[in-house]
DNA sequence: TTGAAAGCGCTAACAT
DNA sequence: ATGTTAGCGCTTTCAA
């Protein structure tokens, strides 16, 4: 590897010559000089030492960026398209980092950071507690967060892009109200995270705007394993099993994201139930995967190369411009309608229990 | 952040002595001297620069992993495990870059590698051109590669680490073939990577050991998209469609991978067959996606851990002492029976085309 | 047993 | 329009 003085003795000027083409301030250049420059970094093929102008600038061309696992789809799919968009349209390399949902992990990996100058991360958690964000951040990180509004009326320096989780689940209800289903539940994992809060309530009011309040339950059970990536998966596994034996049984479940639909519809298959035949599911998210499972699964698909687009220009943004304020960043999602939605079965919708479509409540 | 000169102060020493117990030069130290040194660090909460340490010593302690797209499901899981064991046993963190199987992506996130200092990366790919990697080792770099035993005679000082591609397949086939499969396919993308013609190999050669040579083809195809995650999965589903047709159609299907064999799963099913009442389907990798497909998909399991813990070791190690020679590392698969594969129907096997079983060659 | 000092490759005043 | 130089935070001889 050569250095910067090599490219200075090769071009015959002085190493301040070459740091001023590298870093653009060439307006009063001699022409020919530039090109003598230019001629030399080609040459030797010579790419600046990222670690000696760090050190210098106490900037790098870095993100961070926390997943729970990347072995879970859904975090991949962020992932890939984080890194290409910080990639292509900015020029950042992307480190990454598996939490398992473990707070001294993400802590470790803001230490990290910081001792290697790298000064944006991009965060993606569900865990409770954000004190030790708010304490990266005064320790100088950037941090943008993923699908976690800012709790209302915090502070936050913390930059929050999500989706409008609270329009999905409406959305997911209210396409099942319409094709005829008068019970309904809402299957998630336990554990109260900001953005299932407001799934629920979104889901919660579609139900009361079709006056079906009363038959609109939320459903929710914990893993056995600690965490694993299939985690979700057996939650709606399990779930499915419990479901089944609920009576009256709901006949349109709506799973607080797509991986937990896919245990949903496993499990619902093991307990003999066949969808959308006896009961309709429909998921969260918008994998690819959703469209190759057995029915297909309706869907209510995230923006995701859009919003990962944002959160990557905000950290970089605001890395280049600390007065930028941390804001939040909504987006709009959108149905999928594909094969795990039908009408309810005959003897659901004439069961005592249904009650009259937008009877007054 | 405060430096080493800040702990040397507090400590009441100089900079070198800081120096020599971060780096564990402390056989010869006043344990007092220590004490208080170490007292300094803590009370200071000090983490040495590491670009600086960089800068000085050409090392840093970071890994570079190339995927063609972390949003694949299966090279999710393996990140996932590099990532932890390298992080967790090594203290070592990882730059992840998604190369879309591009020539060039790769090239550039090896420029970006050594201008960081980063010396050590993983790489999978599967690009049939070998000589960008060769050159990158040229320049400095420390290779695995996964998936992709070396080509027989050539060089290499990359080392590979791979599953026994030819055993894999082999099991896989031989399985259909105890189950009473008497017409094989291996379905696979197009495109011959070493790989692939190994999980040929071993799919015919189980079939030749039954006399079955002549009724075991190669089934293969190109995606429509250029680099999707679904590529894989839409490949098999559009395959689905042609053996539908062919007759004498095969009863045993073994998939290059899991992802395909999704494909396979939903395209059978859209040409109304039955899996594996008409078909049986059997993949490769055991990611955990399969034991949710509808059938569960029968596959062989790579030994994922495993091999991400030799992956990171090789290269941690090989860093540490570059006379270490480049090896190859091959891992044993095992079957993992699910619900996908069931003896063929009878009509299949009453066929004017099925050979008797075990018949002489 | 500890300290002084040179230097890793770069940037950016400041000089010229 | 270009050159000189101090210094970013650390490691490591070499000296004391």
């Amino acid at each position: 590897m050569s250095t910067i003085a090599d490219v200075a003795r090769h071009a015959g000027v002085s190493v301040s010559t070459i740091s001023n083409v590298l870093n653009g301030r060439v307006e009063r250049m001699r022409a020919e000089t530039l090109e003598r420059v230019r001629a030399a970094i080609s040459a030797l093929d010579y790419r600046p030492n990222r670690a000696a102008q760090q050190l210098k600038t106490g900037q790098t061309p870095m993100l961070g960026l926390l997943v729970p696992s990347i072995a879970n789809p859904m975090y991949g799919y962020i992932a890939r398209e984080v890194e290409t968009s910080a990639q292509e349209r900015h020029g950042y390399r992307v480190v990454l980092g598996n939490t398992y949902r473990n707070r001294d992990k993400e802590v470790g990996f803001f230490d990290d950071l910081l001792a290697h100058g790298v000064r944006g991360v991009i965060v993606i958690s569900s865990l409770a507690d954000e004190r030790h964000f708010e304490q990266a951040v005064q320790r100088g990180l950037v941090m943008v967060s993923y699908d976690r509004r800012a709790t209302p009326g915090a502070s936050s320096a913390i930059d929050h892009v999500s989706v409008d989780n609270h329009e999905a689940a409406r959305l997911a209800a209210a396409h099942l109200i319409e094709r005829g289903h008068r019970e309904l539940a809402f299957v998630t994992a336990s554990g109260l995270t900001m953005s299932r809060r407001e799934k629920i309530r979104g889901f919660r009011s579609a139900a009361a705007a079709a006056g079906l309040a009363a038959h609109a339950r939320v459903i929710d059970g914990s893993a056995s394993s600690d965490y694993g990536d299939s985690e979700m998966a057996d939650v709606g596994r399990m779930l499915a099993a419990r479901i089944a034996a609920e009576r009256p049984r709901p006949t349109g479940l709506v799973a607080v994201n797509d991986m937990l639909a896919y245990g949903l519809l496993a499990g619902l298959r093991d307990a003999g139930l066949s969808v959308p035949g006896d009961v309709s599911v429909i998921g969260m998210d918008g994998l690819f995967l959703s469209s190759l499972m057995s029915p297909a699964l309706t869907t209510v698909r995230l923006p995701v190369p859009a919003m990962a687009r944002t959160i990557v220009e905000r950290v970089i943004g605001r890395l280049a411009d600390p007065d930028i304020p941390a804001g939040e960043f909504l987006f709009a999602p959108e149905l999928e309608s594909r094969g795990s939605v039908a009408p309810p079965p005959a003897s659901a919708s004439a069961s005592a229990s249904a009650p009259v479509r937008r009877r007054r409540t």
